[in-house]
DNA sequence: CATTGGAACTAATCTAGATCAATAACGTTA
DNA sequence: TAACGTTATTGATCTAGATTAGTTCCAATG
């Protein structure tokens, strides 16, 4: 499978723009080095040396911290598009672990094509880092979101973030998408326990705003989910990188 | 003021090691291309169109978002030797603020510095992203701190945390430091009220661990707070860049 | 087809920290 | 030196969400 012919890491490449024929070459150099991983099995664990990122191709992926309680919070989803770990690559070992939600494929970017890329085509890692960093300005979003926000205010957010990263990779729109989260999974990412997280998800469901049930979240009022949730999709722009 | 003389600045560089001369002939360019900042006076604005980075030489500085609901939460402070608004440059424009604590100096680190660096120095521009992912890293983990630490860890972490990185540039150690914030920037970074950090820290106080009075943080004992606050300075620690 | 185990769901109780409301201390400026 | 603004401090009350302890539902598995 050729990068450029998958379809959801193709979507997020053409943010790039104009490559040049090295570059693309380069970019070709990507082939068959895909790898799947099982669900429920970490990819790779915290603190671990890691010599290799990752752009997810199909499944769904979290990102995750253990706490020295043993609690975990989790400070992102992937789902395919998305890259994994590119910070652990300049770091040398991976600040938190990574475990595939359900079987997922991922293309491997090794640490050697990191470097190559930096002398050989400037552009093209510039291109990486600006992805990786807009990745990392999400996450934060995210976390600082966890401060202030009230729980439904957390979870709706959360929803609508997700359906908005997922429509730009074509697998939600605005009436719903498929889900393979649990419910411990959106308490642990919102930092609020499975029970509370049911008690709202309940609340939203009988104000008819949105339902989450059985591997899908459906929005029935989502325009008012959006207000209840103050939801500015501005953040997840897909502004152009800097040398483009 | 040559960089490589500059006293805290020189300590967060010489993490880089080994420069060529072709590198530090980049890195001398950077002269006299220090600015002053008033306190209190942004030095950028959420959203602003950003155009280089910094590298604090004196002062304080804190990172923040402004929320939809009026309050701010500062994801960070900067000390001297820090860089600021790396990631910015990246992104074409700031995503959070900067405001000087107490009048500072900061090294420009303009944006065409950075390209350059990338084509004629891929090296050097390593280093950057490697101190940039660093930063990047602490802010991080700052916030999952946030998530489930109760108050009083939040707390003596946060003045533990601090403490461990002024000491790297030769402005703290075990007994105490200077530090110019107020409860209220402790409470904003830390998403309590200044009420409830009052509180906690007369407590702190009284149980003989740590006092934060007339701009001055002492240990009394420094022992005890880090087994309070499970701290660990691991994630501190100065790992060699990638190129090194 | 019975069993098991994960996920969803519910109810009762408890508490950390917020909120509201003052007062005190102190440095700065008129 | 009077007035003011900032920071620190304390007390009383309130509440969102945690905690604990279940039950229900359902799909997988032997």
């Amino acid at each position: 499978m050729n990068i450029v012919g998958s379809s959801p890491v193709i979507r997020k490449l053409s943010a790039f723009a104009s490559l040049s024929d090295a570059e693309r070459a380069v970019l070709g150099r990507l082939d068959a080095k895909s790898r799947s991983f099982s669900a429920g099995r970490d990819m790779v664990h915290q603190g671990q040396t890691e010599r290799a990122a990752y752009i997810l191709a199909t499944g769904w992926v979290c990102s995750y911290k253990l706490q020295s309680d043993g609690s975990r919070q989790i400070v992102g989803f992937q789902v395919p598009g998305d890259f994994l770990g590119l910070r652990s690559v300049l770091l040398h070992r991976s600040d938190y672990s990574f475990e595939p939600i359900v079987d997922s494929v991922a293309l491997e970017v090794p640490k050697e094509f990191l470097l190559e890329a930096f002398s050989a085509t400037p552009r093209l890692a510039t291109a990486f880092l600006w992805a990786a960093a807009r990745d990392e300005a999400m996450m934060l979003e995210h976390l600082v979101g966890l401060g202030r926000r009230d729980a439904s205010k957390r979870i709706s957010h959360f929803l609508l973030e997700l359906a908005a990263r997922l429509g730009l990779v074509g697998l939600g729109n605005a009436d719903g998408y498929d889900c393979p989260l649990t419910q411990y999974h959106l308490a642990d990412a919102l930092g609020l326990t499975s029970v509370h997280v049911n008690r709202v998800l309940r609340d939203l469901r009988q104000a008819d705003l949105v339902s989450f049930r059985a591997g899908r979240v459906t929005f029935m009022d989502h325009a008012g989910l959006v207000e209840l949730a103050e939801f500015d999709p501005a953040y997840l722009d897909q502004t152009r990188p800097l040398a483009a």
